[in-house]
DNA sequence: AACGAATTCAACCGCCGGACG
DNA sequence: CCGTCCGGCGGTTGAATTCGT
C-alpha cells in the first residue's frame, strides 16, 4: 500500500548524532566520496538512515560550511532573494556560499520574519503590513506560486526585468548582476568564518564534536575521545585527499586558504 | 536561585521529481 | 510508457538553551 520507507526503521537510530558517528561519516565520506547516500549507513557503519546521513553531511559537517549568524550583506541577500523565490530555500542556500537550506529556513523564521514585521513588512509577501491588510485574504490562505506574486512588487534587480527562473537561479554569484553580486562581493569581504576562526571561538566543527575549547576539557575524555588532534585529523587531511575526490570542485584559493587556517589551528591547539 | 516562557536550531518527515530499467 | 528507486526539498517538531520574572 502506503510508500516504502526510506530505510528499514528497525534498528534505525534517530535524534542528535554523536561525535562517534560524525567521525565515522566523515572518514567514510572522505574516503570514499559522497555517492549513494542509502548505502553510506551500512557501508559506514552506523546504524542511520541514509537520508540522515545526507542531513549530517550537508548541513553540519561539509568542510566549507560557514558557521555563525548571518552577516547583515548575506540577510539582505536573504530577503531580496526570498521576495523572488519564495519559500526555495535551497535556491536560496546556492547564492550564499558555506551556508545551507536548513540554516537559512531557520535563520528566516527566527530572525528576518520578525524583523520585517517589526519594520512593518509582510515577510510572505514583502508589501508593507497595512497595504496587506487591504488586500486581506488576497494574497494568503493559498498564496500562488510565491515567484509569481513576489517579483511583481520589488523593483527589479537582475535587469532581465523577469523573475529568476527555476534554471537560472542556481547560477554562481559570478552570475549575478547589479545589487546581487554587490551584496555577494561585500560578503566574500567579510569572509565572516576567518574572523569567526581567528577569534579563537573553537573549531568550525563545533558543538556535538565537543572539542576542548578553553575551559571545557572534560567532554573529551568521558567520550573516550583523546585529542583535538587525532579526532580532527579527517579535517587536516582533507588537504590530502585532496577537495576533488570529496565533491568540492568548487573550493576556490579562499576556501583553499581556510582549510590551511584550520590546519594551522589544528597545529596551535596542541 | 528557581521557575516558567520564549527562542533557537538540529533533525525528522513526507512529498516530489528525475533517472533508470 | 510505466513503475521503482533515490536524492533533494520544504515544512514541522521537539530538545536544548536563553531570557524574564
Amino acid at each position: 500500500m502506503g510508500r516504502q520507507p526510506c530505510c528499514d526503521k528497525l534498528g534505525v537510530k534517530k535524534g542528535p548524532w554523536t561525535a562517534e558517528e560524525d567521525k565515522k561519516l566523515i572518514s567514510f565520506i572522505l574516503t570514499n566520496g559522497q555517492c549513494c547516500w542509502r548505502a553510506v549507513p551500512k557501508l559506514a557503519g552506523l546504524r542511520r538512515c541514509g537520508k540522515s546521513c545526507r542531513l549530517r553531511w550537508t548541513n553540519y559537517l561539509r568542510p566549507d560550511l560557514k558557521r555563525g549568524l548571518l552577516t547583515e550583506a548575506e540577510e539582505q541577500l536573504v530577503i531580496d532573494l526570498h521576495a523572488r523565490l519564495g519559500n526555495r530555500w535551497s535556491k536560496i542556500a546556492a547564492r550564499l556560499p558555506g551556508r545551507t537550506d536548513n540554516e537559512i529556513k531557520n535563520h528566516w523564521n527566527t530572525h528576518i520574519k520578525k524583523k520585517l514585521l517589526k519594520m512593518g513588512i509582510d515577510p510572505v509577501t514583502h508589501e508593507p503590513l497595512h497595504k496587506e491588510n487591504k488586500a486581506t485574504e488576497k494574497s494568503h490562505g493559498d498564496h500562488l506560486p510565491e515567484s509569481e506574486n513576489h517579483h511583481v512588487q520589488l523593483p527589479e534587480t537582475s535587469g532581465s526585468g523577469t523573475a529568476i527562473s527555476e534554471e537560472n537561479s542556481c547560477s554562481p554569484p559570478e552570475n549575478c548582476s547589479g545589487d546581487e553580486s554587490h551584496l555577494l562581493d561585500s560578503i566574500c569581504d567579510d569572509f565572516p568564518l576567518m574572523s569567526f576562526l581567528l577569534e579563537d571561538q573553537g573549531p568550525i566543527v563545533d558543538a556535538p564534536w565537543e572539542f576542548p575549547s578553553a575551559g571545557q576539557k572534560q567532554t573529551f575524555d568521558d567520550a573516550g575521545m583523546t585529542s583535538w588532534d587525532e579526532d580532527c585529523g579527517w579535517l587536516l587531511n582533507c588537504q590530502d585527499f585532496g577537495v576533488h575526490d570529496f565533491g568540492f570542485d568548487s573550493f576556490n584559493d579562499r576556501e583553499t586558504n581556510m582549510l590551511n587556517t584550520i590546519e594551522i589551528m589544528g597545529s596551535n591547539k596542541q
